[in-house]
RNA sequence: GGUCCCAUCGUCUAGUGGUUAGGACGCCGGCCUCUCACGCCGGUAACCCGGGUUCGAAUCCCGGUGGGAUCACCA
């Protein structure tokens, strides 16, 4: 909440990606960061799509980010706005720069902004434009662009959320270009008038953007506007401590959905990624729009670490109700040729899984053996579990539990009890080839919960058949 | 190169002048045990360096070093 004397103003923050590709893990971030910031102040989050570059810009990157965004549970309270269509706005704005004084025309040359850039080099100084149309009172014309008038003396403060106060020397910056010679505006300059009519007052975005904010000040001052509030997260990077990009493998958001990590688990992990509340390293959803706050964000670049994130998986698997999981499971056994239409025995068998599945991938293939009319038996397993030896067990089990009234636990164990004592083996001598048998492989639930989400019927069956393997030999 | 940002175990981090520097991932042991896991117990491992300030610095200041960002009629 922001007290304001009397008056409460709600917090408004945004994310405005450009749409030049899928909604990247280091974007993912920023956008949750304002997401969360407004939900935890009941504030609103706006959409904003940035593509006034129309060469790189695509329809099918603004569906993809909006996909991911909504996969990932980000819910937006106005937009998505596009920045193509608001240009007139833009031009409104740089109209009344160029009124008030605060913007001129320009009519130099790119390549006499370049000459003027090499002789400031050769003189040992930053390449800047060098003012000339400044004081011209030039009008408009073709080919002429728009620049803003700087401050040439003094410093120009950001005072950052995260970063505290940074200080800039005016005498830095040159009179940048607002307005191009074909008439479209310049990203600073449309970023704060967007920012300004759409009533964003607090920004927090990568800190690529530090060194662009004032810049961007300075508009909102020659705006006589009033400053959003700003924090600059630090960006993430690879293992190899470059900023991330392609060449570090999974950067699209879209990519962790396929690998079978849940929405949860990568809130979790990104939102931990440069920000904290004490030792705590697991949150739901609502714990994070509960505790997320802007005094805890790090200040220093973090690297991105998949093991972690897995981990962090592997625990929101196993903290989902069985039920609830069941529609981010049931896409990935699709994948694997399973339709899983009996929600009932789905979710029992997701409950057996639960533990043992890094991510949903990895569970879909674990399931796989409940679905399929006969498992396929490992060779290994079968030649190592499934021998003569164990058949009389394996008949005599199929026997027992066809004949059980009652397809339970307890009633399992008089069945594996009497087995133990009639043939004198260990409880392992009868587990194991009773898992081979029923699964097709050594690896599987615990015998029990395995068997009893199995069902009896099916249980038997696979017993019988694995006997008729066996006789075969 | 100029400007700006950053600096605690390998990694993510807690820490806001006095702690045996805590947690998590990973790794290594052990327990549990019907396999694999889960879980539990234990271990490994860090304050970049140098100066100050202070009775006392991971914490404050300065310098160095290292890493990152940015220097467009891109966003």
């Amino acid at each position: 909440m922001c007290a304001n004397g009397d008056t409460m103003k709600p917090i408004v923050t945004r994310f405005p990606p450009s749409p030049t590709g899928f909604l990247h893990i280091g974007g993912a971030r920023t956008a949750l960061f304002n997401w969360l910031y407004a939900r935890k102040t009941g504030g609103k989050f706006i959409l904003r799509i940035e593509d006034t570059d129309e060469a790189r810009s695509t329809k099918d990157s603004v569906d993809a980010i909006l996909e991911a965004l909504q996969w990932l549970g980000i819910d937006w309270d106005e937009g998505p706005y596009f920045q193509t269509e608001r240009k007139e706005i833009y031009s409104r704005y740089i109209e009344k720069l160029v009124e008030t004084g605060h913007a001129y025309y320009c009519s130099c040359t790119p390549d006499e902004v370049n000459t003027m850039r090499e002789a400031a080099r050769a003189k040992g100084l930053k390449p800047m434009y060098n003012g000339r149309c400044r004081e011209q009172g030039l009008a408009w014309a073709d080919n002429t662009v728009v620049r803003l008038k700087t401050p040439v003396t003094g410093v120009t403060v950001v005072e950052d959320i995260v970063k505290g106060d940074t200080a800039f020397q005016n005498a830095e910056m040159d009179d940048f270009i607002i307005q191009r010679s074909d008439g479209s505006a310049m990203y600073n300059l449309a970023v704060v008038v967007d920012d300004l009519t759409m009533g964003i007052n607090t920004i927090i975005r990568g800190d690529d953007h530090l060194i662009n904010t004032p810049k961007q000040i300075l508009i909102y001052r020659a705006l006589g506007a009033d400053l959003p509030a700003f924090g600059h997260v630090p960006m993430v990077l690879g293992p190899d401590k470059a900023r991330l990009s392609k060449r570090h493998g999974a950067m699209s958001v879209d990519e962790y959905r396929k690998m079978g990590y849940l929405p949860d688990a990568v809130i979790n992990y990104l939102v931990r990624l440069g920000w904290s509340h004490g030792d705590q390293e697991f949150f739901t959803r609502m714990d994070l729009i509960e505790k997320f706050d802007l005094e805890h964000l790090g200040r220093s670049a973090s690297m991105f670490d998949m093991e972690k994130m897995t981990a962090l998986n592997a625990k929101h698997i196993q903290a989902k109700e069985p039920g609830a999981l069941a529609p981010f499971v049931l896409p990935h056994l699709q994948d694997l040729g399973i339709d899983a239409c009996d929600d009932t025995f789905t979710s029992k068998v997701i409950e057996t899984l639960q533990p043992r599945s890094k991510t949903l991938v990895e569970m879909a293939a674990a399931a796989r053996f409940y679905y399929v009319d006969e498992p396929e038996l490992d060779e290994k397993a079968a030649a190592k579990f499934l021998t003569s030896e164990a058949a009389a067990m394996l008949i005599q089990a199929a026997d027992d539990i066809e004949a059980l009234p009652e397809f339970t636990q307890a009633a399992l164990e008089d069945v594996f009890t009497k087995i133990m004592a009639d043939s004198g083996l260990g409880f392992g001598k009868i587990a194991q080839p009773l898992r081979v048998a029923v699964t097709g492989t050594t690896v599987s639930p615990g015998i029990f919960e395995m068997l009893l989400a199995l069902g009896k019927d099916k249980t038997v069956q696979r017993i019988r058949r694995a006997v008729a393997w066996i006789q075969n030999q």
